[in-house]
DNA sequence: GGGGTGACTGTTA
DNA sequence: GTAACAGCCACCC
């Protein structure tokens, strides 16, 4: 199996990584990226680095990144909640009471689309 | 080195 | 369909 994000110093980094891939208009979840940088039971390391990703450099699309059930569990930790769901619904994503909707249309997987 | 915490997930009732 | 329990790993004190 690869072992690609051994370059990279810290989990961060590769979280960071996934979630800047994800593209416009799609969402992805915490397990799907823990997953895809080698941690499928690391989810919750997923959050806690999104945590630390209002304090990083480069800016990270942590509104792209929902709970398994489509639920923006996450925005309340945006400056303002309301702007989680209001980037989402920008880039033509359509979120309903904090919950994506079509979910599964605009789930994006990272390990399938990333061929990993 | 040990204990507590968390933006989660899967299973079971 | 919802509710509750346990497991998981990295970071901070």
């Amino acid at each position: 199996m690869p072992k690609e994000q051994k370059d990279k110093d810290s989990i961060y980094d590769a979280i960071y990584d996934v979630v800047r891939a994800v593209p416009k208009g799609r969402v992805t979840s915490y397990g799907a990226v823990a997953a895809a940088i080698g941690a499928a039971s690391g989810a919750r390391l997923v959050g806690y680095a999104m945590n630390n990703c209002t304090d990083i450099k480069p800016k990270v699309p942590a509104h792209r990144v929902v709970n398994r059930n489509g639920l923006l569990t996450g925005k309340h930790h945006f400056s303002p909640p309301e702007k989680m769901q209001q980037l989402l619904e920008k880039e033509g994503v359509k979120v309903k009471d904090d919950m994506v909707q079509n979910f599964d249309k605009v789930f994006w997987d990272p390990i399938k689309e990333l061929e990993m």
